[in-house]
Formats: C-alpha cells, structure tokens, sequence
DNA sequence: GGATCCAGCATTTTT
DNA sequence: TGCTGGATCC
C-alpha cells in the first residue's frame, strides 16, 4: 500500500508516542524500528524475544506500514501463534481480527493449498492426514510392491519420506545419492505414496509445505501474487526451519525484502526432524545488507547459572556468537551431584524438592508449580514418577501421547470424517468393524475388491457388496446399519445451520460406540468414555463438523491448565520456550546425555546438538539449577556403571558448587572422571570438602538422607577392586553364578558366565571365583 | 474373533 | 526390564 494510500487517520496515529514502545531496551527497541529489509534478530535465552518481535508487529500496523491481513507471521506451534496473537492485541488494546496470515507453518501452508490444490492435482477440500493414517498408508503401498513388511518396516519408510519431504524434494527431485534407500525402492514407493495421496484427496503433513513450494515453484504468476501482498514478514523460531520451510519464506521474501527472521542458533535442537541450524548460520548471505540485532540482556537466570550455560555452548564451534547478560543479582551457584544409581538421584531430587517447598536450602519457599525436572529421554521420567508416588509428591507428566492421538478419540473423529466426506476410505477402514461388527479381514478384503471393481469408495463398495449379497450372516445385517446409519448423519450434516454436537453425539450413540466402551470392563474404559465427553464439549467452539476437523488436524495440542501444585517432568526438549525459578537436569551422564545415539548417527553435529540441549536446559533455570548424574543406572535391565557426561567437565567451576558426598566421590568418579576419561574435571576438580555447598548442607541439614558418606560407603565402587579381574578371570556372581571374565572397560565387566551366558556386570559385583569357593557348601 | 504368547527392541516430536 | 506388534492357538 503506497504512502498516499494509508489514510490520514493513521499516519496521525503514526505520530502519537507509541506506549507499546515502553521499557524495551535499546537492542528490543532495535529490533522492533528496523522495519524495511531483512532483519535477522538472534535472541538469546529469556531476552524478550516474543516481546520485541510482537511489539514489532503492533508497531508496523499503528504506524501504518501494512495492514493487519499484509503480515505474514510464521511459528512452529499453535502454542506459539496463540501467545503472538493475544500478545499484539494487548499491544494495540484491542483484538487482531484481520490477521489471517498469523499462524503456524502448517496452518498458513492449508491455507494456501486449498486456494490453488488444483494446481497440484488436488480439491480444495483435501483431508490431513495425521501419523497413523499415513503408515497405515505405507503399509499399504509397501504390500502392493510386494516387499517384505517385516524386513522393510512402514515406519521407516514413513521417516524416509518424510526426510525428503522435509528437504524439498518431491519423488522426482530425489537425488540419485538418495536410491539406495528403503531396498533400493525408497523412492518408487515414494512416487506411489504421494499417487495414494492424490487418489484419496488427502495430504501429510509434510505436503502442506512441500505443495506450497511446488506450486510456488511452478507457477511465478501464483507467487508474485503473495510476494506482492506480504509487506512484511516475520517468523519465529528460524533455527527450526526446515529446507522446504526455508524456500517457502525466501521465495515468499523475494520482493520487498521485508523478512524479520527471529531465532537463537544456540538453541537449535531440532536436527534430528530436518531443522537446518545453517539456515540462520547463512541468514546475511541468502539476505545480504541484512540487519542483525543481538538480543542479550538476559531476564530470566541468575548470573551464576547464565555463566554455567555460556560455559557449556562455548563449546560449540561455528556460532553466531552472543554474550548473555544480566543486571540479575548473583544468586545461588548451579548445583552438581553425583548418586550412587538412579533410584537415588529420584530420592534426592524428591527431597530436595520437597524441602524447597518447605522454604528450605536458605531460599524462600517455592511453589511445585514452579520446578521442573528435564530429563533426556522420556524412559528416565519413570524413576521419578515411581518415587513421586511412593512419597505422594503431585507431578505432572508433559509429553506422552496427546489428546487427539488416543485411541478413542481418533475412533470417534473417524466416524466424524467418514459422515462429513464419504469418500474418506482410511477413515472407513479405521472403523468399519469397530464396534465389532462380525466384518473381519475377508469381509474387509471383499469390500476393497468390490470398491476397486466398481472404482468408488469403500463406503460406495460395501454397499455394491451388499446389494450383490456378497456379506454373508450377521455381518451383512451389522454392515447395513452401519451404512444407514453413515448415510443418514451424512445427510443431517449436510443440512445448514445443524446442530453438530448433537449430531456427533447421536453418531457416537447410534454407531455403537459409545457403549463399547461402556461395555468394556478394563481399566482404562472409564477414562475414555471420560475422554469423549471431552471431545463433545471441544465442539462447542465450532459450527460444524467440518470446521472442527479441519481445526484438529492442524492442532493437536491440548492444554488443560490444572491448578494444583505439581512438579513438572519432561523433556529437555519440551521445555523449550518454558521457564522455572527451580530446574533439576538429572542423568547427566555420557551415552544418555549426552545421547550415544546422536553421536554415532551424527558424529560432531550430534554432539553439538546435544550441547545446545544441554544448555537449553541450564537456561530454563531462573534462580536454582541442579545438576546430577548416576555411577550406576539399569539400561534396559542391565546394570550398566556410568561416566559422568562430558558437559559437566565443561561446566566453569567457579559458577558450580559441588554436593557430591566425598564416599562418592573418592570412590566411583575420583577414578571415573580423573582416570577413565583422562581429562581433568574442571568442576569435580573443585574442593568438595571445602565447598560452601557441602559445608551448608552439613550444617543446615544434618538429619537429610541424601547420599550421605555413610549410606555411600557401603555402595562406593571399590575402584581397587577391577583390576582384580583380569581377561580370563574365573568369578562369582551372587546372581549369575560362577563365569569367566571376557572383557572389562571402566567399572563394568563382560563375563560368560557358565549358567547364565555372556553378562555385562559390574566388577565390583563379583569377586574372584577363589574367594567364593571358600565359602562352604 | 479373541486371547495369549513370544520375539524384538528400545531418543528427542510438532504439525 | 517392559512394551509392542505379530503370529499362533482356541
């Protein structure tokens, strides 16, 4: 929109004083008037990246710079979009209804698909599929090939496609390097997959973008249209895109430049699902003359606990670079501990946290509500709900499967789906028999011959089916009410201006549904009739069906804010974007973190990334961080003694108290960390008698059972003792008997034992078979 | 069609 | 060790 088209109340209102421009600081302030031409703001950890990049957006629309509708404003959540919405309209002191064009990459990428699906063989009303149906589509196309689906999974042939969706490139983009994946037919199955996809009129995930780009890419006229008509754009989150959302935006930037890309490289943890961190590492080249604002003064942390994550990304090479700050006074140092196992790091954490309740440790009492705990992977969030509950600490769970993906709901949306578009044939699959209805693989089998045969829907082929008498016995009267009924709410959803919770309860009434599970006498069948009525009331903040499906395809979130007190457990990666005046990092131990599975299937780029997760989790700390570690830890049932993770060795002392107890520390990691790692732990080093930290915790809490030196001695690894066991040493274990050791490596040994077969033991859980054989029989 | 048994396997997760 | 998915048995 020229000047001369803004009107002139605006470009009065430009002049007033902007309020919304209050008590940012001078880098905020930057960011949010550098208006026209690239910007690339790299926002460290807590220093008002959401604030500087909504006040900017209030800014272009109260000076007049672009209307509400002209901004395109991209995030990677719904959770993200929201808070960006409510925040510009608290702003502007009023709600943001024209910002169509505010919203998560996928839901702006619907959007525009269905204006131009054609162009990419598509209706406009298309459906999105979730994970389920699309490996239940692999399955399908993997079989048609006549591949093995055992030896050659659905799931990784969905991560295959997946990958390369993630990187732009559809079937015939693949490049050569790429075919010898999947057996050498990763890509045929590819280009079969997406034909599927294109026969149900439906998409994944993946192809909300994908398309766009294709289309962008294939028809200039479409794009210069919406080049011309985003003045200004602004995504957040840029060390999270991906290739595909990365040409989306540059081919979207291309004509007025106007691209604000907000992100911290540091705190890009997204790799392994195709984020591309060089995306933001290469942002002035892609935009040369572009603006770079450093946000850096830190709000959240304490000095100590911004030090102790500087320390540990300082190691990291080929960063943009920052220097965190704060005016924040010192506070508490971050905490480190050792434990003899992991059952032991939950007790302590359990104490610990039920102390700071109480106002314990020298710090005012804290809320459950606002400490964490941040585990790696979300196996090692067990041990801690088995303590909670032993000691009846309220915690929540974050992550694990969501609303819309139980069970249950995704039966009851695939009644919904199949009454709104009939055509929908995985939705009939997902529920032709459930309830059961006497419709077992051969009927189903039937059903998708005569389909194909008459080449129709399933819904369509079943009735052919019937009418022909090809259903026999109770499964053709079942059937038919299953048809009658699927016809019958299809046409009461048809009808303008119907009452769609009734409907959809009526669905769930009639089907049968409901009183399956009402019928069901397991556990957990009362939660999920619990979980419908849910759904039933999520429908009361749309108008139709069809609104409400398309709005749950695209959010899957489900925030049910509770009130009670609750220690939060979850996953660094979780925790993101989250914040807690108290934060617990337990399990910092290498192989689980960092994970020895990044390392290997991505070497330096693993570790690095690993990095970044650890110091994303130090800076969700704001005024208490503690870090601790296991010598021993069952992985998968086995004993397994653990080193202490290699980030703590990076840990700068001076900001680091060590707690661990000196029976701990003189035994399992003097020798662990000193010894086996042959590098000198800069924090372990510290003088552990001396500390402040030890010293006060003697002091202030003699009677606390944490690992005390006393409970330790009896557990210490006797460091002494593995030499003891030599490569072909006879010994004794209490459990497995006598064997002889075949390997030994740091305090654990690998020993055939006679009875039990090849073991990994932990040395100081055996002794030489000669002393055991003294022991009378 | 449903229960039961066994083998294989085991990060991080949003849309 | 503990779960999931597939096969097998009734």
């Amino acid at each position: 929109m020229p000047a001369a088209q803004i009107p002139l109340s605006q470009r009065a209102m430009a002049a007033r004083p902007a309020p919304y421009m209050d008590g940012l600081n001078p880098a905020q302030r930057q960011a949010v008037e550098a208006l026209d031409g690239p910007v690339l703001m790299l926002a460290g950890a807590g220093t008002g990246k959401t604030k500087a990049l909504t006040t900017r957006i209030a800014h272009l629309l109260s000076i007049g710079k672009a209307r509400p509708n002209e901004i395109l404003a991209v995030t990677f959540t719904n959770k993200a979009a929201r808070e960006m919405k409510d925040r510009v309209a608290r702003l502007l002191g009023q709600t943001v209804e024209g910002m169509p064009w505010m919203g998560t990459f996928h839901s702006i990428g619907v959007k525009l698909l269905r204006r131009h699906a054609e162009l990419v063989g598509l209706k406009s009303n298309f459906t999105i599929l979730d994970t389920d149906d699309q490996i239940r589509l692999m399955k399908q196309v993997i079989s048609a090939a006549n591949i093995d689906e055992k030896r050659w999974p659905a799931r990784q042939l969905a991560g295959l496609i997946d990958h390369w969706k993630n990187r732009a490139w559809t079937p015939q983009q693949v490049p050569s390097s790429e075919a010898s994946h999947f057996n050498n037919r990763g890509t045929e199955l590819y280009a079969a997959y997406q034909d599927r996809l294109r026969t149900l009129n439906a998409v994944d995930f993946g192809d909300l973008l994908l398309h766009c780009v294709t289309i962008f890419q294939r028809h200039p006229d479409v794009l210069a249209q919406y080049q011309r008509w985003f003045r200004y754009i602004l995504v957040d989150e840029y060390q999270d895109t991906n290739v595909a959302q990365y040409l989306w935006l540059r081919l979207l930037a291309q004509t007025h430049r106007n691209i604000c890309c907000v992100g911290d490289d540091d705190q890009s943890i997204y790799g392994w699902r195709g984020a591309e961190v060089g995306n933001i590492l290469r942002f002035e080249k892609d935009f040369p003359g572009a603006v770079v604002v450093r946000l850096e003064q830190n709000y959240r942390s304490t000095p100590h606990i911004l030090a102790a994550a500087s320390g540990v990304i300082a190691g990291n090479e080929g960063r943009l670079g920052k220097t965190l700050w704060t005016d924040l006074e010192s506070g508490e140092k971050v905490r480190l501990i050792g434990h003899w196992d992991g059952e032991e790091e939950a007790r302590w954490i359990g104490e610990e946290i039920e102390a700071l309740a109480r106002g314990g440790r020298g710090l005012d009492p804290v809320s459950p509500n606002g400490m964490a705990i941040l585990v790696r992977a979300a196996h090692q969030m067990r041990a801690f709900e088995d303590r909670f509950l032993t000691i009846g600490l309220p915690y929540r769970v974050i992550g694990g499967p969501r609303f819309y993906e139980r069970q249950e709901i995704r039966d009851a949306m695939a009644y919904f789906r199949l009454v709104v578009s009939l055509e929908d044939d995985l939705a009939f699959e997902r529920i032709v028999n459930l309830p059961k209805r006497g419709l077992g693989d051969k009927a189903q089998g039937d059903i998708q011959r005569s389909a194909r045969a008459i080449g129709a829907s399933l819904l369509d082929g079943a009735a052919a089916l019937l009418a022909q008498g090809g259903i026999g016995g109770r499964g053709a009267g079942a059937l038919r009410g299953f048809l009658d009924g699927i016809a019958r709410w299809h046409v009461v959803a048809s009808q303008p201006g119907y009452d769609h919770i009734r409907l959809a309860e009526t669905i769930l009434d009639e089907s049968g549904y409901t009183a399956m599970w009402q019928a069901d006498k397991t556990p957990e069948a009362p939660g999920r009739l619990e979980n419908l009525k849910e759904l039933l009331k999520a429908l009361e903040q749309f108008d139709t069906l069809q609104g409400f499906l398309e709005h749950v395809a695209l959010i899957m979130d489900n925030e049910t804010e509770e009130a009670a007190e609750k220690v939060t457990i979850m996953t660094l990666h979780a925790a993101k974007g989250l914040e807690y005046p108290v934060v617990f990092l337990p399990g910092w131990e290498d192989g689980l973190f960092p994970s020895q599975r990044s390392m290997d299937e991505s070497g330096v780029k693993g570790l690095e990334e690993e990095r970044r997760l650890a110091y994303v989790g130090i800076t969700r700390a704001e005024e208490l961080c503690t870090i601790s570690f296991a010598a021993n830890r069952r992985v998968y049932g086995q004993w397994q003694s653990q080193l202490p993770s290699r980030f703590i060795d990076e840990l700068p002392a001076e900001h680091v108290e060590v707690l661990t107890p000196p029976g701990l520390y003189g035994g399992a990691f003097g020798a662990a960390a000193a010894g086996v790692s042959g590098v000198e732990s800069r924090a372990v080093r510290a003088d552990v008698y001396n500390s402040p930290g030890w010293q006060r915790m003697q002091a202030r809490q003699p009677q606390r059972s944490m690992s005390t030196p006393s409970e330790a001695r009896n557990l210490v690894i006797d460091a002494q003792a593995v030499p003891a066991h030599e490569i072909g040493a006879r010994v004794f274990h209490q459990k497995f008997g006598y064997g002889t050791v075949t390997g030994a490596e740091g305090g654990k040994l690998t020993v055939a034992f006679d009875k039990a077969g090849l073991k990994h033991v932990m040395a100081s859980y055996v002794v030489a078979a000669g002393q055991a054989d003294d022991v009378p029989f």
